[in-house]
DNA sequence: CTTTCAGTTGGAAGCGTTTCCAATTCCCTG
DNA sequence: CAGGGAATTGGAAACGCTTCCAACTGAAAG
């Protein structure tokens, strides 16, 4: 293969003079600039990361850990990150989680200990002790996107708030038999994401005097799936139906919506249903949500830790708020019955 | 950080035995096998590939190029494929192509000349001549999945058959007037897929005797949003409606049901869809589909380059053909009218 | 016309492994 | 007990870069 010594040779420039032009750093003259440009050009030379991170220590590759490559939420962020991966050069190597604690387990023990990238995102992942000693063993940059990690940085929402925003949304169109579907409380690869967008909804029905039913809050695994079964349940067994329903996630408020369909239930005359997320779907099903821009969570994640990255390593814990926008659509509606 | 040298010192060997001794390569007596195990052990030492890469061309690290991560064929690629990859301690570096034609170029004209991959899985990508010659000239195995790659390896399911199973399902119900959903063939970052499938569904209504009707084929984006739309002017248009819809993905087939819900019509009862994939949601909805156990291709294509790999990086071109499976659900059921 | 200094340049020492090669040890033969 | 081959071991040379350092250049300053 064509190495650095070829486009040195061809440029009749040293290999160091080469290797300062080509990666900008360093005082070149513009002639031998432009000449080490042309040759490598000409050779179709490309730097090797590898030997380059041997000798630089800078790998040029970012971690991305995710619970899993389905949900719509992860498929965002994956998105976003990529991009602006793609387009500062680095590469993505992505771990993906998944139910396998055997993998979860050499992710932290083995994968991510070699050195190999620069910096890791981890999203929504709720972790052991160890796995944050692990993480912080690496000694690398690390921002969490989707709730908090200790002594890293954090991207997240305002989870309590958006859920306040969703049901007070809810509440100005006059509903107040509401229910909630919130996410399993026990499903740790999430973080407690679940009971704060419950406490934000409690929150919201509680200020405006309504109460808050228990058999009208039921838990689904994020899924439509998990969602559809849950919300079947919550339609059918109860002697007084809610009016609406405000869903933690889109996937799960699509969910909902396909269950009230089951029952021939109008959406939104019959059942109000809000979301959380921007699902792309949403569109398509006129699903009321509030949009929480993943992939421009997951782009802001990118810039940041390349900031950190030519920052010399280091990224001061910080949490950053990423802006949420309700997003209004034809699934909810002023309710049919009048309300109280 | 800890290195090979340490624990070389530590268990009181070469740093050549102790690579040895840890790689599993060549002779080394059992004393002192377990002797750098423990040590390793003992320091915490991991390998780095990157370095071990410099020296012995094995980078530890299999490219994936996908279009795009939201489809849920790719998600599903990725899943299995990262699951197998996981499992050999190989990682995972994802190409999300995209829409951005600048991406796709750097993709293929930088990323992954690196050098950085032993190996590359290239999914559903109707690549250019010199894009191939890229992939190529990189001299590593590749495979493609979802469609031919010139010259290299290939696992793909039997897109005419299925297509025919899909619509002989739907004739055998005792329909006639089916419609197809398509994909754009001009959505040049597939395959000539949606032809092919377009093919089979043809010849299936040809040798059943059944006229194929041009106004009702179709073409949609492989997204549900994109065949909903298709689907509701397919079914808003028509003079005369037809009784079953074949989508050429399970995407499309639930934009279809979402749309059919639009006009009223009730599935199966007014209108029979059968799509292609095997989609979670397809339980849900109770779609019938042909399922292609992605998650099984991404597995199968990441053991057939790991073998190349321990084969020296050859990988003879050859043509996997996936098994797949009809999964009648309810989504299908003999149409109400009397068939002709 | 020296001196000075910033801007350029090339040599060479690593970076952390693998692997070739030669040396050593050990266990059998004869 | 010498000789031979297999198994085991360590030294050292790569692998393809970056970067420290010293040497050199030229122009501005004195």
């Amino acid at each position: 293969m064509t190495g650095i010594k070829d486009v040195a040779e061809r440029a009749g420039l040293s290999v160091a003079t080469v290797s300062r032009a080509l990666s900008g750093k360093g005082n070149v003259s513009p002639g031998s600039r432009e000449r080490a440009r042309a040759a490598a050009a000409e050779l179709g030379f490309v730097l090797s990361y590898h030997a380059s991170s041997l000798a630089s220590g800078r790998t040029h590759n970012v971690g991305l850990v995710v619970p899993s490559v389905h949900r719509w939420f992860f498929s965002a962020v994956i998105e976003g990150a990529s991009a602006a991966l793609l387009e500062a050069g680095y590469d993505l190597t992505l771990y993906n989680i998944g139910e396998n604690p055997a993998h979860r387990h050499s992710v932290f023990n083995d994968f991510l200990l070699r050195k190999r990238v620069d910096a890791v995102i981890a999203v929504s992942l709720e972790l052991s002790e160890a796995e944050i000693q692990q993480l912080h063993a690496m000694n690398r940059p690390i921002v969490g996107i989707g709730g908090p990690l200790p002594g890293a940085s954090t991207i997240r929402i305002d989870d309590t708030g958006i859920a306040r925003k969703a049901t007070n949304h809810l509440l100005g169109l006059g509903h107040s038999k509401i229910a909630h579907i919130t996410g399993h409380e026990a499903y740790d690869q999430d973080f407690h994401l679940p009971g704060t967008r419950r406490g934000g909804f409690e929150k919201a029905m509680n200020d405006a005097g309504c109460p808050v039913r228990p058999e009208w809050i039921v838990s689904a695994d994020f899924t439509v799936e998990g969602a559809y079964r849950a919300a079947r349940q919550l339609l059918a067994s109860a002697p007084e139906r809610p009016t609406a329903v405000f869903a933690a996630s889109d996937e799960m408020a699509i969910g909902t919506i396909l269950a009230a369909r089951d029952f021939g239930l109008r959406i939104p005359d019959d059942l109000s249903v809000i979301g959380i997320d921007g699902h792309d779907l949403g569109n398509v099903l006129g699903l009321t949500t509030i949009d929480q821009d993943a992939k421009g969570q997951g782009a802001l994640a990118v810039r940041t830790l390349l900031g950190a990255i030519s920052n010399g390593l280091v990224l001061e814990p910080a949490d950053a708020e990423h802006p949420t926008n309700l997003v209004v659509r034809t699934s909810t509606a002023v309710p049919k019955e009048s309300p109280s």
